[in-house]
DNA sequence: ATAACAGTTCAGGCAGGCTTGAAAGGTGCT
DNA sequence: AGCACCTTTCAAGCCTGCCTGAACTGTTAT
């Protein structure tokens, strides 16, 4: 019988791997990029990272030697994709136990709450806007194989949030997106229905901007709540 | 504008950090066992494990100055437990990730589809049983700070099953335990409670015990994923 | 063809982690 | 007091990981 840290376990074996690959901030965050927000470059997430391409390329060869991410190649562009959408729950709950651990540390700022990113919420808001919308099947958890995320089998929770997704005109914008937010490490709402959520936010009075700087002021804690328990 | 890997964002901090404490077999077993099953004591943990006790100690050590764990003597006795009972949705996710990862690699084997530990289920079927009573409100999660589980609000789960939960003996045994799994790394249910579902399994002639040995080979497969719609 | 661009690979050097074995500090038993 | 036991700490040795800078392959633009 075997012990409990048999190297033939292949269940532990593969758990201390991913762990591994999660343990330096360059990976991780490329992967919680490329899970969020669909298939990069190796120069699109080197620039948004703010690390050298070769800085980059060892990492991404790691991870891809190691089967998290998955390349093709066109022309002189290598696009890089998670080769595994089971990978975002690991994600998701690294970034909740994360979060959560560092709530523990001091007060959240008013823009840790809510802020604006171009026309659409971030920021805890966002975050629980887009974590709920997946729970309730309203949205399909981001697979990281494009770079827009699809409607789920029930728009109900979009109706309580007062917006109508087909009422959400289809031109050339994107309709929704997942965007990674700085802080929580978690997507949220962007998109032509990002948009239509904060619109309609501000519309009945539960947030409102701030007349200079990106951040959003919550004027209604409890309604936020009742629409979105995880707020609270 | 910070960047995403700037250094003062105590979320990515917190989860690259949590990630590295992972990525240890010994530590990630240890707190795994924690978990799972409550406190334990050093040696009780090195003997299960299978390790000497100056290694788990430096582990335990790096773990406590990491704030994972936390201990209390009493007597010449360190008893060891999680710090966090929030980690056990980070060790669910890496496991099931790990799990379903591994199990592309080859047919699972009818021991770790089901196998008795000693008188309940264990393999796929304990832990599928344990994680579905969970979700549907029969059991508490384990929160690592005790070797019992509480049971939880609706006991429904439990009367599907074919067994009442107030109609088990509350005697000297204890009623609820979880017990983690070798090979999966989650939890299956133990105890009395642990022990009737079991006898319910049998009795219904969903599953069938071997002669020799602790396979339990599964009769009805159909049924059982009715029953526990993670099994199919 | 030449130059610029995108990506990959590699060696060197530095830093940190893991294991082991021994030693030491405390506690309980006889 | 003496001993056995539980736990912790520490240094040595070994291994691995990370970053940098440069070289290299292949592609696109002028």
């Amino acid at each position: 019988m075997a012990g409990w840290i048999d190297p033939e376990n292949r269940v532990l074996a593969k758990a201390t791997a991913l762990a591994g690959e999660l343990a330096d901030p360059v990976r991780l965050t490329a992967l919680q990029l490329l899970a969020a927000e669909g298939p990069h470059t190796l120069t699109q997430l080197a620039d948004a990272i703010g690390v050298s391409a070769s800085r980059l390329g060892n990492h991404l060869g790691r991870l891809r030697a190691s089967g998290l991410v998955a390349v093709e190649r066109s022309g002189r562009h290598a696009l890089y994709r998670v080769a595994d959408a089971g990978l975002s729950g690991v994600l998701a709950a690294l970034s909740r136990y994360a979060g959560a651990d560092a709530a523990v540390d001091r007060e959240p700022s008013p823009a840790d709450i809510a802020h604006t990113c171009y026309d659409h919420a971030a920021g805890r808001l966002g975050v629980v806007v887009f974590s709920t919308l997946v729970e309730r099947g309203a949205l399909r958890p981001p697979d990281g194989r494009g770079d827009e995320v699809a409607l789920g089998p029930d728009p109900t929770a979009f109706a309580e949030l007062g917006v109508d997704p087909d009422a959400v005109a289809a031109g050339r914008r994107k309709r929704a997106t997942a965007c990674l937010d700085r802080t929580h490490r978690l997507p949220h709402l962007g998109g032509a229905l990002g948009s239509a959520v904060l619109d309609a936010l501000l519309e009945r009075g539960l947030v409102r901007r701030r007349p200079e700087g990106r951040v959003l002021d919550v004027l209604d804690a409890g309604e936020l709540t009742r629409l979105l328990p995880a707020f609270g």
